[in-house]
RNA sequence: GCGGGCGUGAUGGAAUGGUAGACAUACCAGACUUAAAAUCUGUUGGGGCGUAGCCCCGUGUGGGUUCGAGUCCCACCGCCCGCACCA
């Protein structure tokens, strides 16, 4: 017999499929659907092993679905826009598109070898103009429903190279090319409305019962939905137009703890104040030299500028309050304004100590030792639900929880005039509009007599023209001396294109309705997206967990809206799973200077390099090029075979870990697939008759029950694991050839999913009729899985010390009574009784002494 | 800084609140071989004792809940992800 070959099975085997079309998806309301995707990927060029890991996942489904009787759509394409392809047309003087379009045919080429069950003849890309098109459409149609519109927003400036930065490309402050400190500065943007849907998006979460809590948390926690109290602080002698500041917070309660009021750099008093006040403007202008990403700010030293204003406090007009403008305080969120309690909170106590501001508790522990923040102690903020005693309160009883404080607090405000109970939301209208040539243009034109014009929809798709030159920064479609140039879809009269092209996170907000009907020459397919929507399972990284999967469930929403998508699609991922990275440790030593240096692994043998330094080892890192750690899949697949590449990166972690990838774990699943090979053939030669059947028969039986678990609730790992067992079992048995044979048709279907080219070749040995692809899942038969007897451990006070094996259904006082005359208990006890003795039917026992 | 997560042998990991370490890697020993590779078999958490057996310790650290905690709760340490223009 011959050993099994992964270089010509693999191939042909893919050829197979292919020819048979056993993964066009097709719809069949005799069975049915299942829609499986993973997030799809950003064509770089070069697939990388963290790909394989998500789309190995993804096929195992897809082909578990398939072999449930599921009709199934798999589909793959490529999220093609955005900024790498401007860097590389900037560095090599390539087109963006020829960049892409090479990137993904060589990729394509590398996801053909991994005889994944994808259905191609459904791929896109986000870049062809057939898809941009139809998403430039759908801009359109929210414009008329006004789910998008236009206002100020801050963007990273880089004053030298006169252009926009992403916030990745601002480097400690500073521009990633240019090295200019960079700046804040206002441009007029496109937003979607996605804040007009916070409240559905967050009541939504509750109904997502096959998402991770951890998602469902942080998405949440990032709407943040919050009660709170608006009011006014009345300026003393505030400048003209100024008579009261607007503030907003969450903790009413501590309002007889306010020590100062902070505005933010950005709020229109600020900008009114450094008018006639330049050490304030040089405050305000110093604020602004810093990028536009949160971290930064929040991690920046807290900082404040006197503007010598006093407010009066609502409750005690006697009592004058200082006004400073602080560069923490986000114009985007609440008022711009805030009031600073330092006594309750870490960033205001740090203020208020640096600025030497009074501090004063509103509240403290009910009881136990307590350091009050005016005494030097830490800001004392404990969860609202805890009940705590106010020393300064103004409303309400003197103990009480947080919770039950903030609402007298804003009843009594109310009472009193001073403000209203709101709602508040930290969620921010999405902003789309780019600065860039690689996106998708938005499809409107500027006209001096009719304002913004909606083009017509019979001129989409608005193309990017082809002859750009990215010579020099900025965005190439502002200076094309003729694209521009377009009559006004309304008047026209001579008018401009907006050169703004669309946020990537807008191409991948829909791509999965588009998948259901890749071909229409409307956004989707009332019938197609009917049958196929929703996702049944989506697949990615946790890293997605916020932005994109937010954005995706409000374009479902909104597409709904306007009809491109029926009800039930509002909410379009039924079940959602993000895997862990591909780790890989990193070898470095150090040069004579002291800096790292990396080396490739294929350097490295026995922690050592050929001329025999020993490298530091960094275990389990991210894969990334400069650490020189990452490992080509396509190497792997020349090496071992695909299937070796999948087994791996779905055996031992955890699909939701990060998984390390190891040369020797790479070895040993390449072995044991060749000792699977083995086995079958084994099987195929073994006697007639032999010992063993039944045995064999039941631990099928348990195979397919365990395996089948583990796919189910996407525990690929322990599935493999058991599989792993029951090629040990199966290699041992001296069982008769049918059963052997038996046996090892459910192996090779059980691993069908994971390693499908191996699971043929071996179907094919056994006598399997068509393809394994198409064969019905084996299906476990309960009967089979019990045994009838068990075996318990008995403990003492908790820890094991013996066990009995007792017919499973023994009862519950018999297996107490077999339990106490064991030796290790009658020891234990030493002539006495047991005070207690837990029996958990054929589980455990626990004699307490 | 804020939000979320993770932490178990030499290593990756398994374990509906119920025998911690399944399965695999690595190591060691044995079989086969002139030899090696490949393959097959077996051992392996740490410590101790009166060593066919028995005892103690052990899931990042410290507390707590429970008859029973890797699992639940609190605090701390370390690492990872996200923070709205990377995708």
């Amino acid at each position: 017999m011959p050993r099994y070959d992964a270089k010509t099975s693999e191939p042909r085997w893919q050829k197979a499929w292919d020819e048979a079309g056993t993964f066009t998806a097709r719809r069949d309301d005799a069975k049915p659907k299942y829609y499986v995707l993973e997030m799809f990927p950003y064509p770089s060029g070069n697939l990388h092993i963290g790909h394989v890991r998500n789309y190995a996942m993804g096929d195992v489904v897809a082909r578990y679905k398939l072999a449930t009787g599921h009709a199934v759509l798999h589909p793959m394409g490529w999220d093609a826009f955005g900024l790498p392809a401007e860097n590389a047309a900037q560095e090599r003087k390539i087109h963006p598109g020829d960049w892409t379009y090479a990137n993904i045919a060589n990729m394509k080429a590398q996801f053909a070898r991994l005889g994944l069950s994808l259905d191609w003849s459904r791929e896109f890309a986000t870049c062809d103009p057939e898809y941009y098109g139809q998403q430039q459409a759908m801009f359109l149609d929210f414009l008329e429903k006004g789910l998008v519109y236009r206002k100020n927003a801050v963007v990273n400036w880089d004053p030298v190279d006169m252009t926009v930065l992403a916030n990745e490309q601002v480097e400690d402050g500073r521009g990633w090319r240019s090295g200019a400190l960079v700046e804040r500065r206002e441009l007029t943007q496109w937003f979607f409305r996605i804040s007009d849907y916070s409240d559905e998006l967050l009541a939504a979460l509750d109904t997502l019962d096959n998402w991770p809590d951890k998602v469902k948390t942080m998405q949440a926690n990032w709407i943040g939905k919050s009660r709170g109290l608006q009011f006014a602080f009345g300026l003393v002698d505030g400048p003209d137009g100024h008579d009261r500041i607007e503030v907003y917070t969450t903790r009413p309660d501590t309002l007889m703890g306010a020590s100062f009021v902070g505005i933010s750099p950005d709020h229109p008093l600020a900008k009114q104040l450094e008018q006639d006040n330049p050490e304030l403007a040089a405050f305000n202008a110093e604020c602004r030299k810093m990028g536009t990403a949160e971290e930064e700010l929040e991690k920046a030293e807290k900082r404040g500028f006197d503007t010598g204003l006093r407010v009066r406090h609502p409750f005690d007009t006697a009592w004058e309050l200082p006004v400073y403008v602080a560069n923490f305080i986000l114009m985007d969120y609440g008022t711009g304004a805030i009031f600073g309690c330092p006594a309750h909170d870490a960033r205001d106590l740090e203020f208020a100590r640096k600025y030497d501001l009074p501090v004063a508790s509103t509240f403290e522990p009910v009881e136990g030792d307590h350091t009050a923040p005016e005494d030097g102690g830490e800001a004392y903020v404990p969860p609202k639900s805890q009940p705590v005693k106010y020393v300064r309160g103004f409303a309400g009883d003197e103990v009480q929880t947080g919770d039950a404080a903030i609402d007298v607090a804003i009843a009594f405000c109310e009472a009193n005039g001073v403000g209203q109970g709101v709602t508040k939301f930290r969620l921010r209208d999405w902003g789309l509009s780019r600065q860039r040539y690689w996106g998708c243009p938005i499809p409107v034109v500027h006209c001096d007599a009719c304002g913004v014009v909606p083009e017509k929809k019979e001129n989409l798709p608005v193309k990017l023209p082809e002859d750009v030159s990215f010579d020099t920064p900025g965005n190439p479609l502002d200076r094309h001396p003729t694209w521009r140039d377009v009559p006004c879809p309304s008047c026209g009269a001579p008018a401009k294109r907006e050169t703004d092209t669309m946020d990537t996170f807008v191409d991948s907000s829909w791509y999965f309705a588009r998948f259901t009907s890749p071909g229409a020459t409307t956004p989707t397919d009332p019938v197609e997206a009917a049958y196929w929507m929703n996702v049944d399972q989506y697949i990615g990284g946790v890293e997605h967990a916020i932005l994109h999967l937010l954005y995706a469930r409000f374009y479902a929403r909104a597409m709904n809206d306007c009809g491109h998508l029926p009800d039930a699609a509002r909410e379009p991922f039924d079940a959602l799973f993000t895997q862990g990275m591909v780790t890989h440790e990193i070898y470095m030593t150090k040069d004579a200077s002291g800096r790292p240096v990396y080396h490739l692994p294929s350097d490295v043998t026995d922690g050592k390099l050929a001329d025999g330094t020993k490298v530091e080892i960094i275990p389990s890192a991210k894969m990334s090029k400069s650490k020189k750690n990452v490992v080509d899949p396509v190497e792997i697949i020349d090496q071992y075979g695909a299937d070796t590449a999948r087994w791996f990166v779905l055996s031992d972690s955890p699909p939701e870990r990060d998984v390390e990838w190891t040369a020797a774990g790479a070895e040993a699943a390449s072995k044991h697939l060749a000792r699977v090979w083995r086995i079958a053939e084994g099987a195929s030669d073994a006697p007639e008759t032999g010992s063993g059947d039944e045995e064999l028969e039941r631990e099928r039986h348990k195979a397919i029950h365990d395996v089948t678990m583990g796919i189910e609730s996407f525990g690929f790992n322990t599935s493999v694991a058991r599989l792993y067992a029951f090629a040990n079992t199966l290699s041992k048995s001296k069982a008769g050839r049918a059963a052997q044979v038996r046996a090892a048709r459910t192996m090779a279907q059980l691993m069908a999913p994971m390693t499908p080219h191996l699971s043929e070749e071996i179907w094919r040995l056994l006598g399997g009729e068509g393809l394994i692809a198409n064969a019905p899942w084996p299906q476990a038969d309960e009967s089979m899985l019990v045994e009838d007897e068990v075996t318990m451990p008995i403990q003492i006070n908790g820890k094991r010390r013996a066990e009995i094996t007792v017919p499973r259904d023994m009862a519950k006082d018999a297996v107490e009574a077999r339990a106490l005359e064991t030796h290790a208990v009658q020891k234990a006890l030493d002539g006495g009784s047991p005070k207690k003795v837990i029996v958990v039917p054929g589980r455990i026992v626990n004699v307490v002494v």
